[in-house]
DNA sequence: TTTCTAGTTTGGAATTACTCTAAACAGTCT
DNA sequence: AGACTGTTTAGAGTAATTCCAAACTAGAAA
C-alpha cells in the first residue's frame, strides 16, 4: 500500500516489503494491543514469511519513530498498542487483557513536581481490575 | 531477629533461616526499590548464601503475601519495593532510577467506570522523568 | 529428645523473550 | 544498469526467571 510507504518514509523509515506489510496490519487506524509472538501469527496468516528479529526489530523501530507505544504493565513480554494519543489502561491480569481508558476520563488534578534538573517526559496510569 | 519471624508467621510463611535473612534486609522500614540480582549481592555481602531460585521464590512470595510490592515501570527484570503503602513513582529511564511519590502528591480527581462485573484493585501512576 | 512429615532449599537444567551476528538481499541514487 | 547502504535472514547467543528432583529443616507429635 502506497500510503503506508509514505507514513513509513515520513518517519524516516525505508519503506520495506517487510515494514509496509506489518504497518498495513498495525497502522490502519484501529487501536488495538499486540505481542511480537501475536504479530507473528498474523503475519503468517497472510501467508507471507518475516523473520522473528524483523518482527522484534520492527516494532522497536516503529516505537521509536512514535507509531506505536509500548505498554508495560508487567515484565513476561512486550506489548504495543497502535493507539499512541494520550491515553491510559485499564489491565485484568487474571486475563492478561488490555482495555484503553480515554484520556479524558482520568483527570490528574494534582502532579508532583519532577526532580531538580528533570522534565516529565510521560504520565502512565494503570489500573488493575478484577472480575468480581 | 525473632520480630521478623512472627512478621513471616503472620503472612503465613514457615520463618525459614532464608526467608528471616532477606525479612531483616529488606523488612527493616527502609523504603527502597530492590532488585534480585541486588539482593543477593547483599545477602552474600553478609556471608551468607542462599540459592539464586530461593531469592527469587522469596520476593515473590512476600510480594504475595503483601510484604513487598513489585513495580512495573519496563521488561527486563523485576523491581520490588519495600513500601507497601499507596504511592506512586517517578521513573528515570536514563539512568534506570525509581524514586518514590507520596499518594497525596498525585491527585486523581477523575477516575473511569471499572468495565462490568469488575473491581478496581489498584491504580499505579508512573511518571516518566529526563534529565533536562 | 527423637521421630516424622510437610514444606523448603539447593544447584543445575530448562524455558523464554529478545538481541546479536555475519552473510545474503533489496531500496534508492546516479 | 551499477553501486552503495540499509535491511532481512536464520541461527546462535544472552539474561532473567522458573522448574526439577534430591537433600534438608522447622515444627508437631510421640
Amino acid at each position: 500500500m502506497a500510503a503506508m510507504a509514505v507514513k513509513l518514509r515520513d518517519a524516516g523509515l525505508r519503506p520495506t516489503r517487510q515494514r509496509v506489510a506489518i504497518a498495513c496490519l498495525l497502522l490502519d487506524g484501529r487501536h488495538r494491543h499486540i505481542t511480537a509472538e501475536n504479530l507473528t501469527a498474523e503475519i503468517n496468516a497472510t501467508g507471507m514469511h518475516v523473520a522473528g528479529g524483523t518482527v522484534y526489530n520492527t516494532l522497536n523501530q516503529f516505537t521509536d519513530a512514535g507509531l506505536l507505544r509500548r505498554v508495560t504493565v508487567h515484565n513476561e513480554y512486550s506489548l504495543f498498542d497502535t493507539n499512541t494519543d494520550h491515553h491510559h489502561h485499564f489491565y485484568d491480569a487474571a486475563h492478561d487483557r488490555l482495555i484503553d481508558i480515554p484520556a479524558d476520563q482520568v483527570l490528574l488534578s494534582r502532579l508532583p513536581q519532577a526532580p531538580t534538573d528533570h522534565d516529565i517526559t510521560g504520565v502512565d496510569v494503570v489500573i488493575h481490575i478484577h472480575k468480581k
